[in-house]
DNA sequence: ATAATACTTGGAGTTGGCTCTAAGTCAAGG
DNA sequence: CCTTGACTTAGAGCCAACTCCAAGTATTAT
């Protein structure tokens, strides 16, 4: 696949797919013998894990550690583990404070609807 | 209250105290004779309200938005109950991308559990 | 009154995550 | 072979949201 393809197939420009190559968020793609990059079914897979793991907010530099580890092989199984727990954790909170606001917008969206009804806005 | 207690109140910067209130995500804040802040009650609100916002990732020009709206008086209400149902819906998109990310790191955290039992990491 | 500390401002600098540019290389159609 | 369009690189530029800095003013303790 090239990376025209793999772009739409994401949505993500092919600056960004250069980029998170070249920042080892993906590890190196693919190339034909001119260089050309060629993604195979593997490339494709660390591409989605970068795009969905970016789509909830972590950081591109723990995908790329997460991509280094994975590629010094067996040995770092146990660290990946951690970092994948710490993200989780991390993610989780973030959730917490995604459902606090949303539930303090929704009290607040509450009074401007009575408002709109009764022209009145009993608060600040 | 002085900047220096709004800050340790909220666990934010005073320059990002003051960098809120220069951009307009909280209105102008009471002064003292000398100019210097003192935050009235309802300025505190102002920041409580500034602080959620940015804690659930509304950027700052929204919340800045908001709070021009607001003192612009009671002919922005419509307006403003839009902006706030807008702002829900993104919210609430985020809250569904977190949780999609949560259980893929479940399921990848779960084979590591396997992996580190046995020995054996049975994927990529 | 004076020193030390906390405040003020405008504006420059930083960080993360792209995004764009320039100059050159590769691949397919005519 | 030659053109056309997609690809390559390194590096510069951009935007959001701070964060820091310098130079000056205010407040507090002695």
């Amino acid at each position: 696949m090239t990376i025209k393809e793999v772009s739409e197939k994401y949505g993500i420009s092919q600056d960004t797919l250069r980029y998170y190559e070249k920042i080892g968020a993906i590890p190196p793609v693919t190339r034909t013998a001119g260089g050309v990059r060629n993604y195979t079914e593997a490339d494709i897979g660390w591409v989605e894990n970068a795009v969905c793991m970016r789509s909830a907010g972590l950081p591109v530099d723990v995908i790329a550690e997460y991509c280094r580890l994975y590629i010094l092989g067996d040995s770092t199984i146990s660290e990946r583990h951690k970092l994948l727990v710490e993200q989780r954790k991390k993610l989780v909170e973030q959730k917490e404070q995604l459902e606090a606001e949303i539930a303090r917008l929704d009290y607040k969206i509450g009074r401007y609807e009575i408002a709109e009804k009764t022209g009145v806005l009993s608060w600040k």
